[in-house]
RNA sequence: GGGCGAAUAGCUCAGUUGGUUAGAGCGCUUCCCUUACAAGGAAGAGGUCACAGGUUCGAGUCCUGUUUCGCCCA
């Protein structure tokens, strides 16, 4: 073994093993024996990746904690499935090829849908590979040959299942709606896909003449551009101001189209003029109003945002030239009455960050209240819970205020919705199998719908349908529903609520019981980690620079569930050390336990703890690791992972290395043959069981230490998830008196600058503790740096002059510093520690005073400070003592 | 406007049924290349747990309010 641990001579080496040996597929865990058929399956939907570019730290993330899910389960001997995939991404993909060919000079529209479609195909082909090749440099477990992608013939088939079910229910209608538009990318979105952002605009104001001629209303808007479609002007019925005005008509500006003037409660009289301009085609409140008042619809904009011919002179101009030339024309003819700045909320397409527009159009929708019901249900009656669970309350907040969702885009790339319209009839037909003929008329004049759906739409399908669904495949009926499905909290109402929500309107059941939420990457300044902002942080260029291990160990005990994680260079290196430490205590143990590992085979844990010869450190080892198997595996299954992940860092690097390790070099270096076995077999048994508990985590160093261990089975990667173990409290409590001797007289040396060469004498008057103190004389002397010789360890030693007096009740340590001692600082130490003892008895013996404390805290922590009590008592009198012989 | 989260050591963060003297990593100080590891070891300094009330025998933890920052929804 290397002095130092290099990931790049390990990780591609151990995956392609891994992999070529079957562990990620359920087949060959049962067929193995690992997994136990009774067992619940366990099984995670991967959230597949869009195919639009390279995996980032949030992808990371979501494989580290998957990762983590599944190897823990699969070690558990549950039949383990992890399936993974792609997503085609609709828009975002088509985007990026538009872009890159726009590159090359070329439109979309110059080369046609089919060979657009077969580039993005080429795209996807090149991506896919990319981010496939990513994730198994992550190390992710997941069964390849069940590979999905959105586009499959299976899930497309999936969406045409479940797209004919929904319209048979009714479910699924088309109709002319007010949608939000992206001039930009030539298609509706959904109203998810539109984020708001705060913008200083204007707000502008100017005269709406009268028809009559007589005067004018002051009217205010943010859009003077979407006067040109105004269909009313509307005041509020109880304003005095205007309710004269209220039946009158008045003149569009420049375009001098007669409209009315109405009245509606809608109107905020204090806002701008309190007269409102009324656009029912391009406003969702307008729009509303609109209905209500039974007034036009005048759609002014083409669909590529320029105005159309109902702006007349204006029409051809984009909205914000004709913006401004509407605006002077109006400053000409003496409408305009000013402008102010004006902070407002503009909505903007989240894939290309254009203006939306809201835009009257014939799209596609669900019905999605009869879904999002028992999709309501199932969260509140706890059949799915989601981690953290106050993201419960904004899944339901959300579910409560839903809207009826567009499903289609006006894309190339996607699913093409299967509704096939009639050339002779008119009529709809929708069918899973592409239809020859009308189902209503039988002709056979049928050309599909060119729109595509949403890719929300197939992603709310994917925990079933990459199982097989709509057929009862094995996979569907053994996998299926399942169990839980991870992902970032961005996501929630994309992607989680639409998989809840088709899985129980297509499966009758909900798709998982668990739903885990993590945050979002930021860089160590809080900011999100972003190509555009230039702080994103390749996971490829982490795990080359520090290991694939070190990077799913920092974003696993970076953070809890659901709060975001801050990055840095310095965690990462931190856990890069951690795990050179472990590779370098194995390099330790595998170098101690001699050239026959075969006797360390099935070590038993049971006959271990029985095992005559152990000392009070290895019960104290041996204790304290089946106290953290405990822990661990309660962490785990409460999805701690973090604290899981702490737990065994502290445990490995603070108790096994800094303590365990130096302890066993007395036996090991030593001659008795048969302590050196004791200590090999609780050495490699102690590494062993640890490393099981940190695969999930650091799934690379452990393996390949764990292969150079003596062991028995094949892989670490399907070794069984061990139990705890006997623990032994009294072990652990004397061990700790052990730990704080030690590094009393450490500290001492320390404080007094004693070479650290130089043995010291040490005289321990160790009371009670005595034969146990005698009996760990070897290590006190190796850890302490004391000549063995020359340290008397007895129920009362005399305590020489000139010596540093170290109260580690009930044992009280002297160390004759002879020439180093300077009485007065010594003596001063002593009253400081005298002095925040009997601080310390005031307080615990006013709590143990206090009826109420005695009568209603539990006996266990009355008993606690009881003892406690007793201590500093002790502590305080060996003080005095000591005090006292100094000034003797 | 409604909701959520964060505020703990110089920095980044843990601290999950309320219970010893609040922990870690990094940084800082002193010493040490001691045959697993200098990507290391030993010792140490450093905190009024944002603020104000409250509940409780007991509050970083629960409740109310305030401040600052961030996010989501409308």
């Amino acid at each position: 073994m290397a002095t130092r641990y290099d990931p790049i001579q390990v990780e591609a080496r151990l995956y392609r093993w891994w992999e070529e040996q079957g562990y990620f597929r359920p087949e060959q865990q049962l067929a193995s024996g690992l997994a136990d058929p009774r067992k619940t399956p366990f099984v995670i939907s991967m959230p597949p990746p869009n195919v639009t570019g390279a995996l980032h730290m949030g992808h990371a993330l979501t494989s580290a904690l998957e990762d983590l899910m599944i190897r823990y389960h699969r070690m558990q001997g549950h039949p383990t499935l992890w399936v993974p995939g792609t997503d085609h991404a609709g828009i975002a993909t088509q985007n990026v090829v538009e872009r890159k060919l726009a590159t090359e000079g070329v439109s979309r529209q110059q080369i046609g849908r089919e060979k657009f479609v077969a580039e993005v195909w080429k795209w996807k082909e090149a991506y896919h590979a990319r981010i496939t090749k990513q994730q198994r440099r992550l190390g992710v477990s997941c069964d390849w040959q069940r590979e999905r992608f959105t586009l499959d013939e299976g899930l497309s088939r999936a969406v045409r299942t479940a797209f004919k079910q929904l319209y048979d229910k009714g479910l699924i209608y088309r109709g002319t709606y007010l949608v939000n538009w992206c001039p930009r990318c030539g298609s509706a979105i959904s109203d998810l896909e539109v984020d708001h952002k705060e913008e200083t605009g204007k707000l502008y104001t100017f005269r709406y003449p009268l028809a009559d001629g007589n005067g004018y209303l002051p009217v205010a808007t943010t859009r003077p551009e979407t006067i040109l479609g105004d269909t009313a002007v509307a005041v509020h019925p109880d304003d005095d101001r205007y309710k004269a005005y209220v039946g009158k008509e008045a003149l569009v500006p420049m375009l001098n189209r007669p409209i009315p003037i109405i009245a509606d409660a809608y109107v905020d009289r204090g806002f701008g003029t309190g007269a409102l301009k009324v656009t029912p085609a391009h406003d969702p409140n307008d729009y509303e109003i609109g209905k209500r008042h039974n007034l036009a619809f005048i759609n002014i904009l083409n669909e590529d945002g320029t105005l159309n011919e109902n702006a007349g002179p204006y029409a051809g101009l984009s909205r914000e030239a004709a913006r401004q030339k509407l605006w002077a024309d109006m400053r000409a003819a003496g409408l305009v009455i000013g402008a102010e700045d004006y902070v407002h909320s503009v909505g903007h397409c989240q894939r290309c960050g254009t203006v939306i527009e809201p835009l009257l159009s014939t799209q596609w929708f669900v019905k999605i209240e009869p879904l999002a019901r028992p999709a309501l249900a199932a969260v509140q009656e706890g059949r799915t819970q989601i981690i953290p669970h106050r993201f419960e309350k904004v899944y339901f907040n959300w579910l409560e205020g839903i809207r009826d969702w567009c499903i289609s885009r006006q894309l190339w790339w996607g699913h093409r919705i299967p509704v096939w319209y009639c050339d002779d009839c008119g009529k709809e037909t929708v069918a899973v199998e592409t239809p020859q003929v009308c189902v209503h008329c039988g002709s056979s004049h049928i050309h599909q719908e060119e729109d595509v759906l949403d890719t929300w739409f197939s992603s709310g399908l994917w925990p079933f349908s990459t199982l097989g669904w709509p057929e009862e495949t094995e996979d569907y009926r053994r996998y299926y529903p399942t169990s839980v499905l991870e992902t970032g909290y961005d996501i929630l109402f994309f992607w989680v609520a639409r998989m809840i929500m088709m899985g129980i309107e297509m499966t009758d059941t909900e798709p998982f019981h668990t739903v885990y939420l993590h945050g979002l990457i930021r860089d160590q300044h809080g900011k999100k980690m972003s190509k555009s902002s230039g702080n994103a942080m390749d996971p490829l260029e982490v795990i080359d620079q520090h290991g694939s291990d070190a990077l799913r160990f920092t974003l696993l005990t970076g953070s809890t569930p659901g709060n975001d994680i801050k990055l840095s260079e310095e965690k990462l290196i931190a856990n890069r050390n951690f795990a050179n430490k472990i590779w370098n205590a194995a390099r330790f143990v595998v170098s101690n336990v001699g050239g026959a590992p075969q006797q360390f085979d099935n070590i038993d844990g049971a006959a271990l703890w029985a095992e005559p010869g152990l000392t009070a450190a290895d019960r104290w080892i041996l204790s304290r690791q089946h106290g953290l198997t405990e822990r661990v595996t309660r962490f785990n299954e409460a999805y701690q992972f973090g604290e899981a992940g702490r737990d065994l860092y502290d445990f490995l690097w603070g108790e096994y290395c800094d303590w365990y390790l130096e302890i066993v070099k007395v036996r090991l270096y030593g001659h008795d043959e048969t302590a050196k076995g004791v200590a090999r077999r609780v050495l490699v048994y102690t590494l062993e069981r640890t490393l099981r508990l940190l695969h999930p985590f650091m799934p690379f160093v452990t393996e390949e230490i764990w292969q150079h261990l003596p062991h028995t089975g094949d892989a670490l990667i399907v070794t069984p998830w061990p139990a705890g173990g006997g623990t032994d409290a009294e072990a652990e409590a004397r061990f700790v008196l052990f730990q704080e001797v030690v590094r009393a007289i450490r500290n001492s040396r320390a404080e007094y600058n004693v070479p650290a060469g130089r043995k010291i004498k040490a005289l321990l008057s160790a009371g009670e503790m005595t034969d146990y103190l005698q009996s760990q004389r070897k290590l006190i002397a190796r850890l302490a740096n004391v000549d063995e010789a020359q340290l008397v360890i007895a129920e009362q030693v005399t305590a020489p002059g000139q010596t540093v007096t170290l109260v580690v009740t009930p044992v009280t340590v002297y160390l004759p510093l002879a020439g180093l001692i300077d009485i007065a600082a010594e003596q001063a130490r002593l009253q400081k520690e005298l002095a925040s003892a009997e601080k310390e008895i005031t307080r615990v013996a006013n709590l143990l005073a206090n009826e109420n404390f005695r009568s209603k805290a539990p006996t266990a922590v009355v008993q606690r400070e009881k003892e406690r009590l007793d201590t500093l008592k002790q502590k305080a009198e060996h003080l005095r003592q000591e005090l006292q012989g100094l000034q003797a």
